[in-house]
RNA sequence: GCGCCGAUAGCUCAAUUGGCAGAGCAUUUGACUCUUAAUCAACAGGUUCCGGGUUCAAGUCCCGGUCGGCGCACCA
């Protein structure tokens, strides 16, 4: 059967909803509208049919009758799922529901498998991811969370570009993976017979736009990181990352929590929420507290980086876990903060002044060579996004590459390379800069209210099917 | 990667102690001129995820595998 290549459309459901929500029962607004969507119910009863026709907007009946349909005993036949473009004038049935009375209608596609139980839709986790277009029919929820994602999306371009950031794209086959600690994706190229990594991070060549005078850039891409896989970890998200010349990490705090604060207010029109059942407010300021002061206060005694490394390893170990011999007092504390407090950090709250060892990348603190003037923020117990006032002197970064290198030599397999170019690039001067993370998944979870990465994901990776 | 749990009709789910594999919806057929998950009647629908094993008998018990959920690990 052929079906039309085109519809003439002229009206979503949700506009006839809001426009002629005044119609009384039974009464004819004289306006003959196009409709088009899927019929996903069907109720017919003798020479009366009434269906209720989905479109991207919303729903709305048709009212079908054979005196005034044309095809009147086709149209019954319809499958649920089916696309329909339907023509009719738009009215209140006797018994108060807005509708279409359908005088033609056409089909546009026919729906050969259904799209799960009329009431509780599709429950099954591997059928609603790997056949997303059905469960976006059969789960209205999963079609807010996607839609919200877009507008979550929409409003952090838009709020960075309102700031003068300019939007940028950088490299995912890389030669070197960096700019993150993680394990990446290997490939390779044939022409060039070269190994490439995908990105874990477009950091280092954001950096090199600021060297080259771009002085406020962002990227908002995805990036690859080969670890497993949880209701919080996607093997491919999306990051946010931001570079603005001549702001320190302070700076960058107040940005954060702005755009943050602001997309919500973007997207759901308040900063006061509920996530998982429990409050959460994105209001600002958000506190901020040392990571030093973090893990004296949930250990009780004083600590900090320069606390002998003994004693913080002996503290691990009260909570189950045992340090590794290349861990520093640095690394230890951050450890320590994951144990005691990381979990429990729900209101929104920025973590700063992180140890040196686990920050390659970030500038020394002003006032204590062992710390970075480096920040992440905590939302909901999780970590939101992550910042820093940028290393700009080649020789220090250098020595931080070293650092890496070393710590690789020792069986990390997620340590960074030494990036000789970017070092150089470093050489030609990058102002004084900060710089800034946002896991933009894990942004959406927050505001879409979901617990599962994979729901605020259109197509999430899953394991191939064999056979 | 490890542990626990799950997989039964197209969809949502039952099936007691190991004893004939079921319901609702969808599909098909019929009735019905204001329905709202319409209703009523009837027909049909199965490799119980896959492969082995135990047993007179396996959806159920055992072993192996596949995929998924959750937790741990890793991370954002």
């Amino acid at each position: 059967m052929t079906t039309p290549y085109t519809f003439d459309h002229s009206a979503y459901a949700a506009d006839l909803q809001a426009t002629y929500g005044h119609l009384t029962d039974g009464e004819e607004s004289g306006v003959v509208v196009n409709v088009a969507g899927r019929v996903m119910l069907l109720r017919t009863q003798g020479k009366l049919a009434f269906g209720s026709l989905r479109d991207s907007s919303g729903e709305i009946q048709l009212f079908a009758l054979s005196a005034v349909t044309a095809g009147f005993d086709e149209f019954v036949k319809l499958h649920l799922g089916d696309w329909v473009g339907v023509t009719g004038e738009v009215v209140r049935t006797k018994r108060g529901e807005l509708s279409v009375k359908v005088t033609s209608w056409v089909q546009l596609a026919h729906a050969q498998h259904n799209f799960g139980d009329k009431w509780a839709g599709i429950a099954d986790h591997d059928l609603r991811y790997r056949h997303r277009e059905a469960d976006l029919w059969a789960n209205p929820e999963t079609r807010v969370a996607l839609t919200r994602r877009s507008a979550v999306v929409r409003a952090v371009r838009q709020r960075c570009w309102d700031q003068g950031f300019m939007e940028v794209e950088t490299p995912i086959l890389n030669a070197i993976p960096t700019g993150a600690a993680a394990r990446p994706f290997k490939t390779h190229h044939n022409a060039l017979d070269s190994e490439f990594f995908l990105r874990i991070a477009p950091e280092l060549w954001l950096k090199r736009l600021v060297v080259g005078g771009y002085e406020r850039v962002f990227e908002l891409g995805r990036v690859f990181r080969n670890e497993g896989v949880s209701p919080r970890h996607n093997p491919e998200f999306t990051s946010l990352e931001l570079y603005c010349a001549y702001w320190n990490y302070a700076d960058m705090m107040t940005f954060t929590e702005e755009l943050v604060a602001g997309v919500a207010m973007d997207v759901l029109g308040t900063t006061e929420v509920e996530y998982q059942g429990r409050p959460f407010s994105f209001a600002t300021p958000w506190p901020r507290r040392t990571m030093a002061d973090i893990v004296s206060q949930a250990c009780g005694e004083e600590l900090s980086v320069h606390t002998p490394r003994e004693r913080l390893a002996e503290l691990l170990a009260q909570h189950g876990v045992t340090a590794h011999a290349s861990w520093g007092a640095g690394r230890c504390l951050e450890e320590l903060m994951a144990e005691t407090a990381g979990d429990q950090l729900w209101q929104p709250i920025f973590v700063t002044d992180f140890p040196v060892e686990i920050s390659p990348l970030a500038r020394r603190h002003q006032e204590d060579p062992e710390l970075t003037e480096r920040f992440e923020s905590y939302a909901v117990g999780r970590e939101l996004s992550n910042g820093f006032t940028e290393l700009n002197d080649p020789v220090d970064q250098r020595a931080r590459f070293e650092d890496q290198a070393r710590l690789a030599a020792a069986g990390d397999d997620e340590a960074m390379q030494i990036d000789e170019d970017f070092i150089k690039s470093l050489e030609w001067g990058l102002p004084p800069t900060a710089g800034l993370g946002i896991g933009i998944d894990r942004l959406v979870m927050l505001i879409a209210d979901v617990a599962n990465i994979r729901e605020v994901i259109a197509f999430p990776t899953l394991k191939p099917l064999r056979d």
